[in-house]
DNA sequence: CCGCTCATGTAACTGGTTACATGATTTA
DNA sequence: TAAATCATGTAACCAGTTACATGAGCGG
């Protein structure tokens, strides 16, 4: 039994939590995340859950009464299964997280110093800016243990991240 | 134009400040980047270096009295250029980060209260380990301003996701 | 001379992206 | 009734992965 990808893993507990859902609200749920590492396009989604029904850890009940083919989907027992196996923690998830601004700095010297500073100045910005939203996420957590936990790791990590280019500013002036 | 990738970026920018570097050697420090978002495979490696040869950005040299087809790369003006380009600040860069720790805690409650515990001391293990060998990376930054950047960067936010973790832990005890 | 490292490459695959198409239902 | 939304899906594509193949050069 092959294990889920991040995106599998995450379709199948969003199913497994939100209750039934169609394939559509599925991507609605990714198209409109704050955390975009996922498009949530049609070309992912439905590919998902055909993989996913086809394994056997969905299954699709036709909504009745409507012509729309919509069918709700819900986590079988082999699936319940298969998402407590993608729970399952390595020591590899706590290794660095991707940052697209840690990786750029690292040939930040490919700019003069004024460009490095007004980088740093826009990246400091934007970084403040997370942060706010980061917060505001908390507070409108759909009164969701798990919801605000996750909100709360974001927030922390945005803060970090500014604080550490803060920080870099400091320093270089 | 079409901008370049994360990893064709990254690529760029690696020949650009290591200077002449052969395929080879460019692969074998992502196979050995403490960050292993990219797998440093040779599929990878050798195709974003046809494409940034074809699109004109690197250039390469063969090495005299070497019959081992060694070419040793360089950025070219243009590839300075885009470099720059890829360099360029975007807000999304300041966007919440992938992690998948995060990803997991919002399906912990497919855990019972005791494995959620058990998972989450694993996790704060983890991420004690990594903070540990992020301190140590500062260190042994090659004596480069902007590795030790980088290396500041990696541990202020594996700091920051174990001090989250921590405090989740103290939460539900 | 044996094995390791340097060095380049290819083939098959996979997971996700963009962009499009189609039609039913609801709401303004 | 027109527009927005719900709902499903396909097609072409792309970047990156795994796994393999080949051979030169070098250190013990």
């Amino acid at each position: 039994m092959a294990d889920l990808s991040e995106l599998e893993g995450a379709v199948l507990g969003l199913i497994w939590r939100q209750g039934p859902l169609t394939a559509h609200a599925v991507r609605s749920v990714f198209a409109g995340s704050p955390t975009p590492y996922f498009s949530g396009s049609e070309g992912s989604i439905y590919a998902v859950v055909r993989r996913l029904e086809g394994r056997g850890l969905i299954r699709g009940q036709a909504r009745a009464g409507d012509a729309r083919a919509a069918r709700d989907l819900s986590v079988s027992k082999p699936g319940i299964s298969a998402l407590r196996a993608w729970l399952v923690f390595e020591d590899s998830m706590a290794g660095p997280t991707p940052d697209p601004i840690r990786t750029r700095l690292l040939f930040a010297d490919a700019l003069s110093a004024e460009e490095r500073r007004a980088w740093l100045l826009s990246a400091r910005q934007a970084l403040a800016a997370e942060v706010d939203s980061a917060r505001e996420r908390i507070g409108i957590g759909d009164d969701d243990a798990a919801s605000r936990t996750a909100a709360r790791g974001a927030l922390t990590v945005a803060q970090a991240r500014l604080d550490w280019i803060t920080d870099e500013i400091a320093r270089i002036t």
